[in-house]
DNA sequence: CTGGCCGAG
DNA sequence: GCTTCTCGGCCAG
């Protein structure tokens, strides 16, 4: 089974160095030299790296933190909008650097770059006679703006690292594309640091799990190169095969707790290993390939193509795209935790809690901000409502694994998008109206229930029929860009005469589409008071419902 | 569409 | 021992 290797893209990883605690000491910059720990509930969820040097790390619980550092500075980190504020301001920073917009990110403080054509065309414009003294163009129409490099070595960290790092000889090599990027990463870094006052770790690679991987090894406030080679030959290992196969299965993003539980008890042969795994003993292991992976981790819950995916991601292949942020979430949800929540007053009180900061944030995230009146964007159209019941003290062995969490959903009202209406009173009437009956479907039993988190949420969000999508159908080229460089890495066996790729099916997908209702939209006019889509039929009806007095 | 699992930070 | 507050993808039913 050969393992097909597309290095044709180039793509950088970012990562906010502790980011929560980064926010705090921009704020307050006295903060920087002391150790600082942010909090939530009782534990540290994240620490400077002062606070690390005095021995805290993540997850830590506060009083353990306070006994091993009496004198860390702890700021309360549970209201995260200040986190969601820095997280897009550092993103709309990078996003006007990266030609396409080509940035995704992963939750508040990752970013995935996918760089390949402004390297391609700085590769374009090299001298070769003057390498030291080159200039990174960031636009193609305006020559000036840019920023001057040495490319005659790599910026930041190698791996492996080296000597005497001589200069690639072919501009067009894989080589040479990575090492200019690495002086991109390097500016980027920079902007984001004396712009905005958050450093970043970096990694550059040609795939998203190369790049996060190698990032990792230079933390914080620095970057690193995945040098080639990347492909094996017969007398030599790829550096790829070099930096993956030391590391632990549960290293590897896309392999989780439980995947790694499986492939861990596979390899040793015990139901409850705590061995350490690398992904050389895995990939390595008699037998082993895409059947094998895929029977072992079939395991219910289990995404279909498990086992090809996961033999590509331990030869350090992911042709993974970097997907475009949306302008509009497809979820937004609040939560809370709590020691004890067991009386049918508390649950109500904190339900409307929740719910108005749901509102809060569905105004803030899903409003338009131009005009004055303010429009939805996007419509949330279900409500859901989950909960997360203590487990009773007798149950103790780790067993039973699973996230334990039960919910209910319901459509979502449609006055809630009404806009005159302050968020209190919409919220009391949320939670009468609709909430309520949820919690009283999770929960039929009148009392007895001993609930250690609340979670409401709006999902199935739709955005309006008269909203712009901007620029999303951009570079509809750059999909099919693919072979090209496509090598043949693990020759283990020749391959069969290899169909050709990229064709479909004779008929797939084509047929089964006529029997669809071809259902003609309703027209419908988004309501000036509300903005909920109403169809024209129901007009006059919505409007009344506006008249009503409260 | 719903409810749950898995994985990400 | 598995904690916090999220978000997205995928699956069977």
């Amino acid at each position: 089974m050969a393992v097909l290797r597309n290095d044709s893209r180039i793509i950088l990883h970012l990562d906010y160095d502790c980011f929560y605690a980064s926010v705090f000491e921009v704020e307050q910059p006295a903060l920087r030299s002391l150790p600082l720990a942010v909090q939530q509930k009782q534990i540290v969820v994240t620490c400077n790296y002062e606070a690390r040097r005095r021995g805290l790390h993540k997850l830590q619980l506060i009083k353990d933190a306070k006994r091993i550092c009496p004198d860390v500075v702890i700021v309360l980190g549970e209201d995260l909008t200040k986190f969601r504020n820095a997280s897009k301001e550092l993103y709309l920073l990078v996003r006007s650097l990266v030609w396409g917009g080509r940035v995704e990110k992963l939750g508040f403080d990752e970013l995935f770059l996918d760089v390949t054509e402004m390297i391609d065309y700085n590769i374009s414009v090299l001298n070769p006679n003057d390498l030291t003294n080159s200039f990174f163009h960031l636009d193609r129409k305006d020559p000036t703006i840019g920023t001057a490099y040495d490319a005659t070595h790599f910026q930041g960290s190698t791996f492996p690292v080296t000597e005497g790092s001589p200069v690639p000889t072919d501009l067009s090599s894989l080589e040479m594309r990575l090492l200019v990027a690495s002086h991109l990463q390097g500016h980027i870094r920079s902007k984001l640091e004396h712009q905005i006052g958050f450093t970043a770790t970096g990694g550059i690679s040609t795939s998203k799990l190369l790049a996060k991987l190698v990032g990792s090894v230079h933390k914080p406030n620095g970057q690193t190169t995945l040098l080639p080679p990347y492909q094996s030959t017969l007398e030599n290992e790829s550096n790829v095969h070099r930096f993956l196969d030391e590391h632990e299965i549960r290293k590897i993003p896309g392999i989780g707790s439980r995947m790694a539980q499986k492939l861990r008890a596979h390899i040793t042969g015990q139901e409850d290993s705590d061995a350490k795994v690398t992904v050389r003993d895995v990939r390595l292991f008699p037998g082993m390939g895409p059947p094998l992976l895929d029977k072992i981790l079939s395991g219910l819950g289990s995404a279909k193509g498990i086992g090809t995916k996961m033999w590509s991601v331990l030869h350090g292949v992911d042709n993974s795209e970097i997907l475009q942020g949306r302008d509009v979430p497809t979820q937004i949800s609040i939560e809370d935790s709590y020691g004890r929540l067991d009386t049918f007053e508390a649950v109500r009180r904190e339900l409307v809690t929740l719910s108005r900061s749901l509102i809060r944030r569905m105004r803030a995230d899903l409003l338009d901000n131009e005009t004055p009146p303010g429009r939805w964007r996007a419509h949330p159209r279900t409500l859901r409502l989950s909960t997360r019941p203590r487990l009773p003290p007798g149950s103790e062995t780790g067993r039973t694994y699973h996230s334990n969490r039960i919910s209910r959903s319901a459509p979502l009202p449609a006055f809630i998008f009404h806009l005159d209406e302050n968020m209190d009173a919409l919220a009391e009437r949320l939670v009468q109206e609709s909430v309520l009956s949820m919690f009283r479907r999770l929960h039929p039993e009148k009392s007895g229930w001993n609930l250690s988190l609340l979670n409401i949420a709006v999902t199935n969000i739709v955005e309006s029929a008269g909203d712009q999508k901007q620029s999303s159908g951009r570079d509809i080229g750059k999909m099919f860009q693919q072979q090209e460089t496509v090598l043949r890495d693990w020759t283990v066996q020749e391959q069969e005469p290899e169909a050709p790729v990229d064709v479909l099916p004779p008929d797939s997908e084509q047929a089964e589409s006529d029997d669809w209702e071809d259902d003609e939209p309703l027209a419908s006019l988004d309501c000036t008071l509300c903005g909920c889509p109403v169809p024209l039929f129901a007009h006059e009806a919505h409007m009344m419902y506006h008249s009503v007095p409260e």
